[in-house]
DNA sequence: GTCTATAAATAGATAGAC
DNA sequence: GTCTATCTATTTATAGAC
């Protein structure tokens, strides 16, 4: 489990590198550039992780996790309907942009595609983090047996329209306030929109 | 422009690197790497390209340029309706998967997003290549003038999955046939059913 | 646990023979 | 244009003093 920075070397260590591993990649981010940011010795990583590679398979297990399991816990507690499910999904994925960025990466690399693999979780197969819970949500609010056909079409169009528009807000909407319709607020609407017609689309099926 | 291998070493470099360069990143992709595998010598690619970011940049260039004219002409020839656009899109994103994940690659990483930039094509705004050609096969297909609020949402939840799912469907379920719908059958299945919905959603507002 | 020093490997780039 | 050899810098990782 991440701990927040507390002051601690291995705690800095990892509030430090998740934030670089997403940004420059793994080869990309050397143990100094790591030490040096994190103001901490650079002997200190592989005395707390062993070697890089740990620390990255570390940060990529513990970031997988903690999204599924903070949207899990929103979601059995406020029971919040699909849109506002899909809402808080994307406001995660702003704050904790580093994770998302990381693991999407990790996809695209058949190098380091063993990090997302047995992890454990209910999500294996729905790529980034938080597949299940969308799929509950899409259950209740379609309140009739969807098909697993359908179940599955729709998921693929609500998680891919919020995984790739938070990266690309993270990535270039929020640095070039120019590009029209690219706001947080503009989002969340676009996000709305596309749950209604989804939904509506399973309703007649 | 990137020329098929045709047996010079240039062109065997190019190859070659924008595979490994994909699969790796451009960190995790070294010169010599490069080298081995298109069995020319290491000196050469200096030699070629004077060094390894310039080499990069010609392929994220031509890759990015190529596809956007690619399915510009392809839409000009044949006028295909926005369904068949959309497939023809993901068709070329599974031909040269390559590009696509570089691209996105370089989109997440501060570092290299200056490869990105400036590039003079028609497409700058909208991440990936293809966009402007799917905003055109979109307006034809509604018929009526479409505002710029609808056309921007319909853009992207459309853009979003055909990306989304061209990248998930290279990285995990080609390897996987176990994954439930996820064959290129199933996966145009549903592009062509979320272009019907979002058209249906354009007509009525 | 934290530091310095260093080993061992690998990186990008270049010089110069052919 | 292609090759070998090499320079310089940087990398991961570890050994050993404190």
């Amino acid at each position: 489990m991440i701990e927040k920075d507390s002051g601690d070397t291995k705690g800095k260590i990892i509030t430090t590198a998740r934030v670089l591993f997403a940004d420059y990649g793994f080869e990309g981010t050397s143990i100094r550039d790591i030490a040096k940011a994190a103001e901490v010795n650079v002997a200190s990583v592989n005395y707390h992780f062993s070697n890089k590679d740990k620390l990255f398979a570390e940060i990529v297990r513990a970031g997988y996790i903690e999204c599924s399991q903070n949207l899990r816990l929103k979601y059995e507690q406020d029971r919040p309907n699909l849109e506002d499910t899909l809402i808080y999904l994307f406001r995660y994925f702003m704050n904790k942009s580093h994770d998302l960025i990381t693991i999407s990466k990790i996809m695209m690399s058949t190098q380091h595609a063993h990090h997302l693999t047995s992890q454990g979780t209910e999500d294996e197969f729905f790529g980034p983090p938080g597949g299940k819970v969308i799929a509950d949500a899409i259950m209740n609010e379609v309140g009739k047996k969807v098909s697993e056909e359908d179940m599955h079409w729709a998921l693929k169009c609500l998680f891919s329209h919020v995984v790739h528009t938070s990266i690309m807000y993270n990535c270039c909407f929020k640095n070039n306030p120019n590009i029209p319709f690219t706001t947080d607020t503009d989002i969340e609407k676009n996000i709305r929109r596309l749950c209604r017609v989804v939904i509506e689309d399973l309703k007649k099926s």
